[in-house]
DNA sequence: CTAGGATCCTGTCAGC
DNA sequence: TGCTGACAGGATCCTA
């Protein structure tokens, strides 16, 4: 899925493009991606002007100026798009982005005034919108429970106090525990733990806080960094010719990248199953001591 | 309480 | 070519 940097990339590219226009029609085409239905749905949506696009983690909200907002989670494959009268869009690269729309893998369909539609594709459907009054957005479960950001005041021990009520498990497991720390998925996870020179298969008692803080700032270096080179996934994979984008090749020092020279010894990235995800490690620089 | 595995779903790819 | 199993940038639910 879209983690953080790609998730904010979304919301900067939504904020320049959908902000003021009104919605004037909701296509429902997968009843499980938009929970809130109904005529609660048209009576809410439909009419509604957008006034910003806001981010909490890896979740995405849309306020409307009638007090109701849409959350919005991409999940794996989740991606939010913009085609009318300028042409934009962002997320899980397939060819989604650049092909027609909508596709089979379209769920939902905004239309906007000013001959422009706003499209929710998801290919594997994990993804979902949810429709809410503004003032219980923060009250979602998922919301409540999530932790900080990785650039708020005192992350590091803010980090660290999260981690540790997790002693005897494994430390990606940890990271990528979205109330532990809001953002992390299995890239930055991968990423993080080799900047910080750490096995993923740790377990956190094993950790000094030293190391902590260490992986705490490699993931918000690493995040911020992402965003910065200018919404990561963006330019390169939408493209005119219609190819994938090529961001995680430019962008990964291991994710991806078994088989290849780790940039710091040359020793071969292998790749490894931890927490049950897929998992990419320097077995010289990530030793599990 | 924690840890670990199965699960939601569609699509692609490697291996036979 | 067709089949099968593994796997995919996430999070929850269930079991022990």
């Amino acid at each position: 899925m879209p983690e953080l940097p790609e998730v904010e990339t979304v919301r900067r590219g939504l904020n320049k493009l959908i902000i003021g226009r009104k919605i004037l029609d909701v296509e429902i085409l997968n009843e499980k991606s938009f929970s809130f239905a109904g005529s609660f749905l048209a009576k809410n949506v439909i009419g509604a002007k957008i006034t910003i696009v806001r981010r909490r983690g890896k979740v995405l909200i849309i306020d409307l100026d009638n007090n109701f907002s849409l959350v919005i989670h991409l999940k794996m494959t989740g991606q939010m798009v913009v085609r009318g009268d300028k042409e934009w869009g962002a997320g899980h690269p397939t060819n989604s982005l650049i092909g027609r729309l909508p596709d089979k893998s379209t769920r939902v369909i905004f239309s906007l005034r000013g001959d422009a539609k706003l499209f929710f594709n998801d290919q594997r459907k994990f993804g979902w919108i949810k429709l809410l009054p503004t003032n219980e957005v923060d009250k979602i479960k998922f919301l409540v429970e999530m932790g900080p950001e990785p650039w708020e005041e005192k992350i590091d021990e803010k980090f660290t106090k999260n981690v540790r009520r997790h002693g005897n498990s494994m430390i990606k497991s940890i990271i990528l525990n979205q109330s532990v720390i809001a953002g992390i998925g299995n890239i930055y996870a991968d990423e993080s733990l080799w900047m910080a020179k750490i096995h993923p298969k740790t377990r956190v008692k094993n950790l000094p806080d030293k190391k902590l803080k260490e992986i705490c700032h490699a993931a918000g270096e690493i995040m911020q960094k992402s965003i910065d080179s200018g919404g990561s996934t963006m330019q390169t994979y939408v493209r005119a010719d219609g190819t994938r984008g090529d961001y995680l090749e430019k962008f990964a020092n291991v994710f991806n990248r078994q088989g290849q020279p780790c940039p710091r010894c040359k020793t071969l990235i292998i790749k490894i199953k931890v927490a049950g995800r897929g998992t990419h490690i320097c077995p010289k620089c990530q030793k599990l001591s």
